[in-house]
DNA sequence: ATGCTATTTATTGTATACACCAAATCCAGC
DNA sequence: GCTGGATTTGGTGTATACAATAAATAGCAT
């Protein structure tokens, strides 16, 4: 069974719905929407839902309990954030980055998140340094107990919040993008036991930034990046068909 | 009547399907709901639906043929690129940009339009710089005639193909994006007869791109877009009700 | 036996019906 | 006449039923 339903769910008390009509639907139906995609969205991410791995309408309704109507509303979301594939008839399925998507993601982050240090640098308190740095320890812990898939998604969420310190929420909002996509393809390019994001590179970032010194922090994210994409091993693992031309076409 | 209902409707064909059951659905549905999308969306950037304007489901299904099903798709779509504003039992209404949003936006701009350049220089081509003059003077021709709604629109063209001949896609998205979003606070807080983009600047900045001269570009759309924002007349028109503790509240 | 076609099946696309909530309206009471 | 609450109404939220299509399978002919 590979690795089904959520190991964790904190959120998403599963399976209520159906004959729960006595207390209303316990959540606003709203919050309930959000968790649900934020439980799939965090799948994705850990990977424990895999790339090309199909999300069938039908089995995602049952195992929250709510109809299709609010399934496909979340697969339509996940689909304009790239991280499921929405093909016309044949339903969704997480996203397989490719090298080129990949390097769009990570020269777009190279873009867009070094130069918003400067700016972070500016507006960085003694309360938002705490906070990065409690941040990046439960990365260190994620990361030294063997969680990887957990380890990666927090690494996510400390550049996320990063960018969410700049002051500008369209930006971050990209970068949050940016940095889910980042997820899937570190999960499907990274090695094994290879992070891409050292977690000692987070703390030394807070200190540039913390010093109000914007362009080291930007030359080092720049560094930090880099880093984390020449870990990758770009081989596009084609498990379509193509090999009988490969082996026999000579 | 200023310049009501498509003036060049090339796509949407409008208001067919309810007695087209003959031939299918002419379209593969699929394609009808894109073309409805950016029909939807093209009159917001228009400013044929002005910000504020309600969306009723009901309206718009009955408008473009097809069920509410479908219209709450392309709903949804365009409030997750923050056109449209989804309250919750309230329906949909045409976002109206804040100050702050409006700011947020053109720093965006700023940050990645700007650090395209470079790149897109080095991709110039023959080609491209022709397909790009030939934008800009069309542009220059619905401003001289009067059509400002549908040159904001060609002038976010101009902008977003720029982005995309950076050859990277996510950025050019982005761009796409928050150029929607820029038409939508010219609409708003413009002044009526002055455009933000002058086409000649339009002119000028594919001249500095042809001659490969990336850091010119760089700096030329900085200051073009720096104009635009300095076109703007921020004042936060609160129609609201907070007027009685300004007024008495001292 | 193999290749092609027809049927079946599994799954998505779409519409519609119903439930529910919020606002507008109307009526009663002060 | 104005305020407060109950009722009506308009519109969204959700589920379910049905239609359509592509894949899988079985059957038939060569």
């Amino acid at each position: 069974m590979s690795d089904a339903q959520a190991p964790e769910n904190r959120r998403a008390s599963a399976k209520v719905g159906k004959e729960s009509k006595e207390g209303k639907d316990s959540k606003e139906g709203d919050e309930r929407h959000e968790a649900i995609y934020r439980a799939v969205s965090d799948a994705i991410v850990e990977q424990r839902l895999k790339p090309g791995a199909r999300l069938r309408e039908d089995a995602l309704a049952e195992v929250f309990g709510i109809s299709r109507t609010g399934i496909r509303k979340i697969l339509q979301r996940l689909a304009l954030e790239q991280l499921v594939t929405l093909t016309p008839r044949r339903g969704a399925s997480v996203t397989r980055p490719t090298a080129d998507e990949a390097k769009d993601v990570f020269d777009a982050r190279q873009l867009i998140e070094c130069g918003l240090m400067p700016d972070v640098a500016r507006r960085m308190g003694e309360k938002e340094a705490a906070e990065l740095r409690e941040m990046a320890k439960r990365e260190r812990q994620a990361l030294r107990s063997g969680q990887q898939s957990v380890a990666i998604r927090l690494s996510a969420d400390f550049h996320v919040r990063l960018a969410q310190l700049s002051g500008n929420a369209t930006l971050a909002e990209f970068v949050e993008r940016l940095c889910s996509r980042s997820s899937l393809i570190l999960a499907v390019y990274g090695h094994r036991g290879h992070l891409g994001c050292e977690s000692h590179d987070h703390d030394d970032l807070i200190g540039y930034l913390e010093a109000g010194n914007g362009e080291r922090a930007k030359a080092f994210m720049s560094r930090h990046l880099k880093a984390i994409e020449a870990s990758l091993s770009m081989v596009e693992e084609e498990e379509n068909v193509p090999d009988l031309q490969q082996i026999f076409g000579g």
